[in-house]
DNA sequence: CAGTTTGTTCAAATTTTCTTGAACAGACGT
DNA sequence: ACGTCTGTTCAAGAAAATTTGAACAAACTG
């Protein structure tokens, strides 16, 4: 029975002596877009694709990273849809090439604005909404669940004053205004 | 058989009007708390607990939400890892009584502090790991390969340049100084 | 126009993660 | 010290996600 060692040294694959340091690389910037709610795979496959110096077909990345094609058309297709990768082309190949849009930080502003933004805008919305609620509800209660429906209604706008401090902190980050943190900390402790 | 309504409405269950606006809240907050890589549960019971003006059982816990008391012993016990839920004491109660730490923004510093600030630094040394890699691979190789394992090389740099901004910069927001994203901009800008 | 080659989609299968109930352990009151 | 109540742990089961192979579609070639 075949090791995993064998299986790996296929006898007739050139496989260049640096290609293990890329795959380290692609692997630590996977877990890293994991962390933004990414696929691992996109990040390997952007990684893969930032290092090299030519456009790689979906082929050569399935080859490099060990992936399906399937896969790697997945998530490519995301990655090309988060603007993280361009599709090029090239005279006389039928093949689609792709290389990677270099401007990481650029990539990072669309994950907040489109991701993280609307989540905090949904949860503004929830809290407000809890609170219309409360008012609602609070003329047919007794006095004792009336002290306790106050109080949630405090909580309520403390929580959604922090979120827009929030909103307005992560609006900073993706204009590239100045930030000061402090704003969000001020936003709870005034009560 | 019993619909789903008529199992909601236990009628010795004096159900408060108000319940069904706390769970919205809470499972906003929930999805928040996704984002940031937390378990769902856990952004909900903190919520639960934020907006209760006294403190609460697990008991409690368990049967406002609808959870086992084994998941609200695990995801509780996480929260009071991470701080966010204290475990307090009441004189006479055998039961320990929990009340949510207020300071939601303590607790992302916490968050970013040990979550992503590790998970950058070990993207850094692994980038750092491929670099020496392809400096030792250097010498062994034709002229062609030289250049590509050049190009990887500089890409590394620009790579890690840019996760050194971004832990400068994550290190800031935790220590609640002023933040100027323009300097991730910048990392990647020069060549 | 038929035959290849390339890329995408989809349902099935695998893997991973989450949830649960039962067993265990600790603390308290009698 | 025993029985009861509370909280935690763990392995089995359920649910959710990722992955894959195969079928389909599209684009080019001869």
């Amino acid at each position: 029975m075949p090791t995993a060692a064998a299986k790996q040294q296929d006898p007739n694959d050139s496989k260049p002596l640096w290609r293990e340091a890329e795959l380290r690389a692609a692997d630590a910037m996977g877990r890293l877009m994991e962390f933004w709610g990414f696929r691992r795979h996109m990040g390997r496959l952007w990684t893969i694709l930032y290092l090299s110096p030519d456009p790689m077909t979906t082929g050569d990345l399935a080859e490099t990273l060990q992936m399906s094609s399937s896969a790697v058309s997945l998530s490519l297709g995301e990655l090309v849809h988060w603007g993280a990768v361009r599709k090029t082309w090239r005279p006389g190949e039928r093949k689609d090439f792709y290389q990677a849009e270099s401007s990481v930080w650029k990539l990072l502003r669309r994950v907040y604005e489109r991701r993280e933004l609307n989540l905090i805008r949904e949860a503004i919305d929830a809290f407000a909404d809890a609170q219309r609620h409360l008012e609602e509800a609070r003329g047919e209660l007794g006095r004792a669940e009336r002290r306790r429906v106050d109080y949630m209604h405090k909580r309520l706008s403390r929580l959604s004053a922090l979120s827009k401090a929030g909103e307005r902190l992560v609006r900073l980050l993706v204009a590239g205004r100045m930030i000061n943190p402090a704003d969000l900390q001020s936003a709870e402790e005034e009560d």
